[in-house]
Parts: C-alpha cells; structure tokens; sequence
DNA sequence: CGATTTTGAGAGCACTGCTCTTGTTTCGGC
DNA sequence: GCCGAAACAAGAGCAGTGCTCTCAAAATCG
C-alpha cells in the first residue's frame, strides 16, 4: 500500500512529525499560547513559509497537537485498564483515574489543550472526537464489566431524568441501564474537575496531601456511579 | 478620605474603568487569547502607549479582568445563598450550584479565563486568591449553618486521609469535622469539573437536557458531603 | 527526456506587546 | 499667582508574530 511510497511521502511523514515533536517541546516549555509557528521553523532549520506545505496554519498544528494528547491520555488509561484485569470494578475505576491524573501532572499543558479552555476560535474539528473519546470508553468498558458480573448497585434516577438518561444510553451503551450511564458521565465530568482543579493550580495553598485526597474521592465516584465489589462466584 | 481627591484621580479611576471595560467586551467577544491592548486604546480612541500608563503590561490588564470575574461570580453565589436562607441545606448547595453555573454560561470566556487554563505565564498573583475564595467561602456558609443545626450526616472519611482532612478543617472551618471539610473541598472541585465541561464543550453530542442532569448530579453532590435535610425541630 | 507537481526560500503585509523620547497638562508647596 | 515636579498623551520605533505571495530548485511521473 503506502509502504515504499518513495523517498518523497517518507521524507514528508518524518519532517510532519519532527514539526510536531519541536511544537510538542515549546508547548511543555511554555504552553500553548506561546508556541510560534517561526520559532518552530526556526529550530528546525527551515524558514516558516516552508512550515506551511506542513500544516496550513497554527490551529491546524495545534490541532494535530490535541489529537496526539488525547490519544496519549487515552493509551494511558486504557493500559490501567487492562493492567487492572480481574480486579472488582472500583479498584479497575480507581486505577484508570489515577492513570489519567498521572499522565495530567506528566503533561500539564497537554492537559490543558485538551480539558482547559479551547484556545483557537475553538469548535473542535471532526478528528478529534475520536480520539477524545478513549477515555470515557474505558469508564463505559468498566462498567459493562461490572454490570455482567452483577457487581453493580443501581444508583437512583430523578424521574424528570429519565427520557435523557434513556437517550444517553441507548446511544453510548444500550446493554447498560440508563440510570448507571448517567451517573458514568458525572462522574467522568467530576474527576476531571479534580484534576483539573490540581493541574491548574486552584488546590494550591489547600490540598496538601493530593495522592490521598484524589484516591478517596475517586473512590467515592466510583460509589455514586453503582460500581460495588463483588467477588466472583 | 480619597472622596473629593481632584480631577485628575477621578479621571484616572474613570479611564481605567473605561479601559477594562472595552476589555471585557473583547474578551467576551473573542476571548482571552485575542484580547489586543492596541485594539482596546484604539476603540477607545487613545494611543496604544498612554494605555500602559494604566497597566504595565497586558498580563497585568488580564489580572484585573480575573479579580473582576471571581468577584463577580462570587456575587452571584453569595447572592444566591442569600435568596435561598431558610431552605435546608442541599437545597441551599444546589441553588448556589446552579448560580454558578449560570454565571459561566452567561460569561464563557471569563469563566474560561478563571477556571480554564492559567493564560499567561501563570502562577496567579497574590491578589486574587482573595476574591477567588469567596464561591467557596459560600459552601463553607452552607455547611457551618447545616451543622449547627445538625442536617450533616458525617461522610466516611478514610484513614490515610485524617491527617490531611484534620489540617485542613484547622485552617479553613475549624468548627466543622474533618469528614465534612474535605468533603466539601471534593465536591467544590467536582462541581466546576461539570461545569468546565458544559462551558467548554465536552458535553456537546452527548448531554441534551443539561440543567436536568445538572441539577440531579449536583443534588448528589450535596447528599456526598453528607448535607442531608432535617426540618427545624 | 520533458512536463508536472511538490518543496524550500525570501520578501512582504498587517498586526502584536512594549519601550523610549518629546512635548503638554495638572498638581502641590511657596 | 508662580514654578518645579509629577502625571500624562502622542508618536516613532523595535522585535516578534501569523500568513501570503512569488520564484527557483528538486523530485516524480508519463
């Protein structure tokens, strides 16, 4: 297929991911709003113009940068997941979140391109939903799991809920009750807040022992959401 | 004392709020990123250099945009905490909730501006931890009033986590278990995690009916950190 | 080989934050 | 009321940015 596509389309892929890697390096140097298409070019030897036979402006690289982070959290925790294999459900949940706040503290302005604010005129293109959805796929796997092992407490559902929750699951994961699924996606939206909150620096001055503080409030996520231990029959 | 301080000061406060005022209307327009001191002196019919005579720098302008917007959802919430005395307690928590939700829809970028990614070179100066404790100065309100009139059902609170929690309940509510103070803490970090993904997009193609979900997740939220109801005896 | 497409290089445009210098206006003490 | 000091607006200028355009060299394909 593509594979010996002459010395051109090779050269091409391997300059496309030296941009990135040098993008990549000044973004953990000094975060997205610092990074510069010409100092890029610059480093790498090449004049900007020619940057943009590469990608066709800086959104586009810093899109190619959010799909990378998103793909690189979501390897991330699906490893966790699978090194998690037959444990109960909330040791495998815990270990996915710790798996996503680790690689947040690793990479924080990675972290921040993806889950702070959107930094182009924003709109995420197409590509990068895919990518973006590793994450909550591995909760979604968890729970699928547990619900077939029976380790699942089904947490309440307020009644004027009830027609999102149905839709919500019969979207993302008809085999599941809606109740379980809408309790998924809070508590995906909420550990992301913790992080968010240590990353970005609002626990500063107040939580001083973050590994504990994270680990018991994950674990208390994974409560809400019905994941209970069950040992297997 | 400053009251009758010459036409000079008063000219001074008058162009600064002028200044931060056309500020906001870009940042509200094009967010943080294209906030433009020459854009703003020009709309303001000044030249860029005589602006720096009222901030040195553009960071220095952006922090006073985010002191202005801590204070201003700070006042919503306290607002609504006023609104709802006499409720018991979660409904009290959730009525804060949803001001502060609807404060960041009403104001997206300055929400993104105080909870998303730090802008510039970040680590926030000293004069905006003040007004950016005043949301949760709110809930701490919430919970002193629900524990004095016993509606809190202590959460369970892990061991490795005691010493963490007794530190911190001694520095920011002394009069208030430990449980409860790092409860609360993890709560407050979990609602803005719900909150950041409305506002800044995650939720799109997924949660429909978002104040619905928002509500029960928050009510949830309320029942974690163990506020329960109890009418007055 | 020749025609075509792809790539790199350079100049240039409009814009940015910020500094420095040069006059002008306002203020407080005498 | 006067006068030095402080505050101020204006302009020019510097270094940097994203991005476009043109033009020559190089690789590819017929």
């Amino acid at each position: 297929m593509t594979s010996v596509q002459g010395a051109r389309a090779r050269a091409r892929i391997e300059v496309t991911a030296a941009i990135k890697d040098e993008a990549r390096r000044q973004l953990a140097a000094e975060g997205a709003a610092k990074l510069s298409l010409r100092a890029v070019a610059r480093e790498l030897g090449m004049v900007s113009s020619a940057l943009y036979r590469y990608f066709p402006s800086r959104d586009d690289l810093l899109t190619a940068l959010i799909v990378d982070a998103y793909d690189s959290v979501g390897a991330d925790a699906e490893a966790a997941l699978a090194a998690s294999r037959g444990a109960d459900a909330p040791a495998r949940w815990v270990a996915v979140c710790r798996a996503v706040r680790a690689w947040a503290l690793a990479h924080p302005h990675e972290y921040a391109l993806i889950y702070g604010s959107p930094v182009p005129g924003y709109s995420a293109p197409r590509d990068t939903v895919g990518p973006a959805s590793r994450v909550g796929l591995t909760f979604i796997t968890i729970a699928q799991d547990a619900h077939r092992r029976g380790s699942v407490a089904l947490p309440p559902l307020a009644d004027e809920l009830r027609p999102e929750a149905a839709r919500l699951a019969d979207e993302f994961a008809p085999d599941l009750p809606p109740a379980l699924v809408v309790a998924l996606v809070a508590a995906w939206s909420q550990l992301f807040g913790m992080v968010s909150f240590e990353v970005f620096g609002q626990f500063n001055r107040m939580v001083e022992n973050r590994d504990a503080f994270f680990t018991a409030a994950v674990r208390r996520l994974a409560h809400d959401t019905g994941l209970i231990v069950r040992p297997a029959p």
